[in-house]
DNA sequence: TGGGTAGTTGGCCTA
DNA sequence: TTAGGCCAACTACCC
C-alpha cells in the first residue's frame, strides 16, 4: 500500500509573503499532495487590537496581494481566509479536510505563544504533525536570548555580540516557482462565533462588523475581508501594503546605491515632505517583506559602494539590528515587556495617567488599556497631544500626520514621545504607546514598547537631560516650516520667524497670516483661522520634568519592586516621597492622599476635530499657572 | 573595586 | 553657515 502523501495546511500569520519563508519551504519540502494556504481572521485581533482603518487597510492589502500571487503560481489555489478563532477552528478543520500536517512560522509575542500552544495541542490530539520555522527577524529571537546569557538584549552591542555567536544571518530563500493544488475545502461544521462585547474598534466603525456573518465570507469563497465588511470608513493613509509593492520599494531603495549605502538614520529629516526613510517598516511588520532579504540586499549595496559606506547602528542594516534587539528583549522578558508593572528592566517613574491593570490577584498584572486620571490637567494635555492641538506647531504637525497617514519619521516619533513623557507633560509612556499602537500602520509591539521605554528614559536609554525642544529640533531640519504649513494649515501663511513659536508672533504678523491664537483646540469646529494657545511654557515644564526625573532616578525603583507592585510607593509615606516630583502643580490629584486620587477611568472622546465633546474654553489662555509644587521642584533643582 | 569610557539620532553658544 | 565644545551627569561595560 502506498504511503499517504502529506495533506498540508499552511497557516499564514505574520508572514504574508512567498519569498524567503523558511516555514513555507518546509511545507513544500514535504512534497504534499495538497497544500491549503490559509489565514484565520482571528476575533482577538478584530476586537481586541485597537487600530485605525489605515492599519486594517494595510493588512487587507497584504492578504489580497498574497492571495493574487498564490493564484498566479497555481490557478487552483489562493489564500483561503477563514473567519473564526484558530483555537476553535483547527480541531474542526483537521478532520473536515483530512489534514496530515500543519505548518506555520513561529511568533514571539505572548498572545501568539498561548494561541499556538492551544492549536498545537489540538493538532497532536488529531494526529496532525506540526512543523514550525522562524523567519521574522534576522536571527531567531529565542536563540539570541540564549547567546545573551538568557537575558534580554538591552543594547545594540549586546544584540550584535549575541548574533555573532550564532553566525551569519541566514541567506534569503527564493519564492517558490510552483505551489501544489489546494484540496477540497468542505465546511461541514458549525462556525463558532466570538463575543463582540468589548470591541475596542467600535468607535471607528460607521457600521457593524460583518466579517463573521459566514465562515467563508459573503460569497462563500474564502475571500479576503474588506474595510466595508468591517464597517470601517475609507482609510486615510496614502501608504499601501503587500509583497509586490514591498519588493518594488526595496528595489527602488537599493537602486539608489549612494542613498542605501551611506544611509545614516540620525541624519534623515523628520520634517521631510516625502518620507526620508524607506517606509518598509509596515511591510516588515505584516511579513510582506523579509528582514533577511532586506539585510542581504543592503549588504550587497554596501559592498558595491565600497569605502565611505555607513555602518551599524546608523546604517540600514543597523535599523534591522535594532528591530532584532527589541524582539529578543521581548522574547526574554515575556508578557511584562510591554509595560512597567512587573517588568524588572523598566524604571518606575510616577508619571501621570498610570495604567489600570488586570486583577493583580490572578497574577497577570497586565495593562488593561484603561488608565487612572490622577491629574485632570495632565489628562487634558494628553488629549491635546493626541489630537494634535498642543499649540506647539511642530508637535501638532507630527501628530496630525500620524493620525492621517499612520506613519511619521522615526525622529518625529522621538520628538512627540519626549514631549509627552519626560520632556513636557510628564504623562506615562504607556499612554503614548497606546496611541501609537492605534494609529501607526507599522506598529510592532516589540519596537513600540521598546522605543517608548527608550524615549522616556525608563529602559534602553537613560540620558534624560537630553531633551528635544519642540521649537529648536524642528527648525534644525526645516527652517521655513514647510512641514508645519502642510499639516497645520491654520499657520500656512505665518512668517517663518514665528512658525515654530506662534505665541511670539506680533498681532500684525497674525493678522497678515489670517490666524488668531485662541482656545485649547479640543472643541474647535475645524476653523482654519484659529490655532490653539500653547498648553504650557516649554522651558518651565522642561526644568520641572528634569528635576522630577533626577529625583526619580535617585530613588531607583523598577517595575518589579514590591513597592511598585503593591502600590505602596504611591501611598501614604510613599506618596509623600513622590509628592514633590509629580511634575505638575499637584493640587488636582492630591485631595485624599490616597492611591490614584481623581480616578475616573477615561473614555476617549476626542479626535482631530473634537467631535463636539465640550464647550470652548472660556479662558483665552490655557497657559498653566505656577503652583506650589512647581516652586518646590525648582527648589530641588537649585 | 573603581575609574574610564561608550552610548544610533539634544540644545545652545561661540568662533 | 557650520563645526566644536560645554551643559550636567544617566547606565553598562570594560579593564
Amino acid at each position: 500500500m502506498a504511503a499517504i502523501k502529506p495533506r498540508v495546511i499552511y497557516w499564514f500569520r505574520t508572514d504574508l509573503r512567498l519569498h524567503d519563508s523558511p516555514a513555507l519551504k518546509a511545507a513544500l519540502d514535504l512534497e504534499p499532495e495538497v497544500l491549503w494556504p490559509i489565514f484565520t481572521w482571528d476575533p482577538h485581533y478584530v476586537y481586541q487590537v485597537k487600530a485605525s482603518p489605515s492599519r486594517w487597510q494595510y493588512i487587507l492589502d497584504c492578504q489580497q496581494d498574497l492571495s493574487d500571487s498564490i493564484r498566479k503560481l497555481n490557478s487552483k489555489s489562493k489564500l483561503f481566509v477563514i473567519r473564526e478563532a484558530p483555537q476553535t477552528l483547527f480541531p474542526k478543520l483537521f478532520s473536515a479536510w483530512k489534514a496530515t500536517h500543519l505548518v506555520f512560522e513561529r511568533d514571539t509575542d505572548a498572545y501568539a505563544r498561548e494561541r499556538d500552544k492551544v492549536v498545537t495541542d489540538a493538532a497532536k490530539k488529531a494526529g496532525v504533525e506540526v512543523i514550525t520555522r522562524y523567519g521574522r527577524t534576522l536571527w531567531d529571537s529565542d536563540e539570541i536570548v540564549v547567546k545573551n546569557g538568557g537575558k534580554p538584549t538591552m543594547s545594540i552591542t549586546q544584540l550584535q555580540a549575541a548574533g555573532q555567536k550564532i553566525g551569519e544571518v541566514p541567506k534569503p530563500i527564493p519564492a517558490p516557482d510552483h505551489l501544489p493544488d489546494a484540496g477540497e475545502v468542505p465546511i461541514n461544521f458549525d462556525q463558532d462565533q466570538a463575543s463582540k462585547t468589548d470591541d475596542l474598534n467600535a468607535s471607528y466603525r460607521s457600521k457593524a462588523d460583518n466579517t463573521y456573518r459566514s465562515i467563508a465570507g459573503p460569497k462563500d469563497d474564502f475571500a479576503v475581508e474588506t474595510l466595508e465588511e468591517l464597517g470601517f470608513p475609507a482609510a486615510t493613509t496614502p501608504h499601501r501594503g503587500g509583497e509586490t509593492l514591498a519588493l518594488q520599494q526595496l528595489d527602488k531603495v537599493m537602486a539608489d546605491v549612494k542613498y542605501a549605502a551611506t544611509f545614516r538614520k540620525p541624519e534623515t529629516s523628520p520634517a521631510s515632505m516625502e518620507p526620508a526613510t524607506t517606509l518598509l517598516s509596515p511591510n516588515l511588520h505584516f511579513g510582506a517583506l523579509s528582514p533577511r532579504l532586506f539585510y542581504w540586499r543592503a549588504m550587497q549595496v554596501v559592498e558595491k559602494y565600497g569605502k565611505g559606506a555607513s555602518v551599524p547602528p546608523e546604517s540600514l542594516t543597523g535599523q534591522l539590528l535594532f528591530r532584532d534587539m527589541y524582539f529578543a528583549a521581548q522574547a526574554a522578558i515575556g508578557s511584562p515587556y510591554i509595560q512597567t508593572l512587573n517588568n524588572p528592566y523598566v524604571r518606575f517613574i510616577p508619571w501621570h495617567l498610570p495604567s489600570k491593570h488586570d486583577d493583580a490577584d490572578t497574577g497577570t498584572m497586565a495593562i488593561s488599556g484603561k488608565y487612572h486620571v490622577d491629574s485632570p490637567q495632565a489628562d487634558k494635555w494628553f488629549r491635546r497631544w493626541k489630537a494634535g492641538v498642543t499649540g506647539f506647531p511642530f508637535v501638532d504637525a507630527l501628530m496630525r500626520q500620524l493620525r492621517i497617514e499612520g506613519w511619521i519619521h522615526h525622529l518625529g516619533r522621538h520628538m512627540v514621545a519626549c514631549f509627552l513623557t519626560r520632556g513636557g507633560c510628564y504623562v506615562h509612556w504607556e499612554r503614548g504607546a497606546d496611541v501609537f499602537e492605534e494609529l501607526l500602520i507599522d506598529h510592532e509591539p516589540a519596537s513600540n514598547a521598546g522605543n517608548w521605554q527608550w524615549l522616556s528614559c525608563t529602559a534602553f536609554f537613560s540620558q534624560y537631560y537630553r531633551c528635544y525642544s519642540p521649537v529648536a529640533f524642528g527648525r534644525k531640519w526645516d527652517k521655513n516650516g514647510d512641514f508645519i504649513r502642510k499639516w497645520v494649515p491654520e499657520l500656512k501663511h505665518l512668517d517663518a520667524k514665528y512658525i515654530y513659536e506662534p505665541w511670539k508672533a506680533t498681532q500684525a504678523a497674525l493678522d497678515d497670516a489670517g490666524v488668531q491664537i485662541e482656545g485649547d483646540g479640543l472643541s474647535d469646529d475645524g476653523r482654519d483661522d484659529i490655532y490653539p494657545v500653547a498648553m504650557f511654557d516649554f522651558q518651565e515644564r522642561k526644568s520641572i520634568c528634569l528635576a522630577a526625573m533626577k529625583r526619580a532616578f535617585s530613588i531607583g525603583l523598577h517595575g518589579n519592586d514590591e513597592a511598585v507592585k503593591n502600590g505602596s510607593c504611591l501611598r501614604k509615606q510613599g506618596r509623600q516621597r513622590w509628592k514633590d516630583l509629580m511634575g505638575t502643580n499637584g493640587s488636582d490629584g492630591d485631595k485624599d492622599g490616597g492611591e490614584h486620587a481623581g480616578d475616573a477611568g477615561h473614555e476617549e472622546k476626542h479626535n482631530l476635530k473634537g467631535r463636539n465633546s465640550g464647550k470652548r474654553s472660556r479662558s483665552k489662555s490655557s497657559t498653566v499657572k505656577e503652583g506650589p509644587m512647581d516652586r518646590h521642584v525648582r527648589k530641588l533643582k537649585a
